[in-house]
DNA sequence: GCGATATTTTGACACTGTCAAGATTGATTG
DNA sequence: CAATCAATCTTGACAGTGTCAAAATATCGC
C-alpha cells in the first residue's frame, strides 16, 4: 500500500518525498539542473547520500517528476486563458497566451529547460507519468488551435496538426533563445512576442 | 611565437590539436555530449588524461571549437544557397535553404545542439572566437531577410530585425523539437518545414 | 511484544574535470 | 655539436558525481 495519510509526518522524516521535490525545485531555479546534485540536495534536506533513492529511482525519475509539476502548470494557464476570457476576441486571448507562455517560461525558465531539454528526453527516459502528461498538454493546444482555424482566426493552407506543431515550435524557438542566453536582451521580448503573433494570425494584418 | 608549421607533425604526438579536434567531434555524433570526457578523449587518441589541457584551457574550450566548425557550416551553406541559386525565384532559394538547415541540424543533431545549447552559452562561457562567429553568422541571416523584405517575398508590418529573430526562432524551435525527440517523427519533417515556410512567407498563400 | 516491512545509513566503486609537479622532447642559440 | 629553454606530455592527487549492496533503524499490523 501506499503511503495514505501524506499530511502528518510519518517514519523518520515526515514526508521526505515532499520535501525532495520541493528542494530539488528550489535548487534548480538557482542554478540550474548541473547544480543539483542527488547528494547536495540530501544534504540539503538533512538526510544521508541515498535516502532520496527510496523515493525516486533515479535522479532521472526526479527531474522527471519536477519536469511534470511545470507541464501542470502550463496546462492550467491554458485552460485558463482559454475558458475566462471567453468574452474577448480570440485572437486577443491568443496573443495573451503567447505573451503569458513565455513570461512563464522565462520566470521558470530552468524548470522549462527541464520540460523539454535533451536531459530528460535523450539521456534520460521520461517517466510513462510525464510522457503522458506532456502528450495531454499538446492534445489540449491542438485543441485550441483547431477551434482558431475553425472560427477563421487561424487561417492556414496545411493540416490542424501541421500548424499547432510548427506554431508551438515557434513559441518553443523564441523561449529557447531567450532561456539559453542567446538573444539576451529581455527587453526584445514583447516586441518578438508581438511579431511572432503576427505572424501566426495572418488575415490580421490582412485586413 | 605560434606554431608556424601545423602540416607536418611537431613535438610527441603531431598535430595533436587537430587529432582532438577531429575524434572529440566525433565522440559527441555518436553519443552526444555527454558521452565525451576529457579522459576518454585523450585514451581514445592514445595520450594521457591531462595531455589535451596544453591545446585546450578547458572542455568548455574544446566545446566551443567544435561549435565553432558548426557554425562555419552553417555559414557556408548559407552563403552557397544565396549565391549559387540566383537564377532562381527568392521564394523558392528561401524553401531551399529552411529545408537543408533542418536536415542539416537533424544530420549533426548534437554539434547543433552545441551550438545553441546551454552547455555552453549558461552552463560555461563561449570562446570570443565562438562569440565572433556566430555574431557574424546571425548578421548574414538577418542582411539576407532584409533583402527578402526589400523584394517583397516577405511582407511584415514588423521590423526587419524582429522578423529575422522571429523567423529563426521558428526555425530553430522545430530543429530543437527534432533533436530533442519531442517530435520523434522523422517523416513529419518536411511538412512541418512546408507549414514553416508557408507562414513565414504570408503573400505566396495570399495569391 | 514480535515479526515484517518500510526507511535510512554507511561503505564502496567507478567515473568525472582539472591542478601541481616532474619527466621528456624539440627547437634554438652559442 | 653542446647547452639552454620552452613546449609538450605523464603521473599523482583531490574533490566531486550517481548509485549499488549490506547493515542498521524505525514504524506498523498483529
Amino acid at each position: 500500500m501506499k503511503p495514505t495519510a501524506p499530511l502528518q509526518h510519518n517514519y523518520h522524516h515526515g514526508d521526505l518525498y515532499q520535501s525532495l521535490l520541493l528542494t530539488a525545485t528550489e535548487m534548480i531555479a538557482e542554478g540550474g539542473t548541473e547544480s543539483l546534485s542527488m547528494r547536495k540536495l540530501a544534504d540539503r534536506v538533512g538526510v544521508s547520500r541515498t535516502a532520496p533513492y527510496h523515493h525516486f529511482k533515479d535522479k532521472n525519475a526526479l527531474l522527471c517528476a519536477i519536469a511534470e509539476q511545470g507541464f501542470e502548470r502550463v496546462e492550467t494557464l491554458l485552460q485558463e486563458v482559454r475558458t475566462s476570457a471567453s468574452s474577448a476576441p480570440l485572437a486577443t486571448t491568443f496573443t495573451q497566451y503567447v505573451h503569458t507562455y513565455i513570461a512563464l517560461a522565462y520566470q521558470h525558465r530552468e524548470q522549462y529547460d527541464l520540460m523539454f531539454g535533451r536531459e530528460i528526453w535523450r539521456n534520460g527516459t521520461p517517466t510513462n507519468s510525464l510522457l503522458e502528461r506532456s502528450r495531454q498538454h499538446f492534445k489540449s493546444w491542438l485543441s485550441w488551435i483547431e477551434q482558431l482555424c475553425q472560427q477563421n482566426v487561424i487561417q492556414t493552407g496545411d493540416s490542424v496538426l501541421r500548424t499547432a506543431q510548427v506554431y508551438w515550435a515557434t513559441l518553443h524557438g523564441l523561449c529557447r533563445l531567450l532561456n539559453d542566453g542567446i538573444y539576451t536582451e529581455q527587453s526584445q521580448l514583447e516586441e518578438m512576442a508581438n511579431t511572432a503573433v503576427n505572424m501566426m494570425l495572418k488575415h490580421q494584418t490582412a485586413v
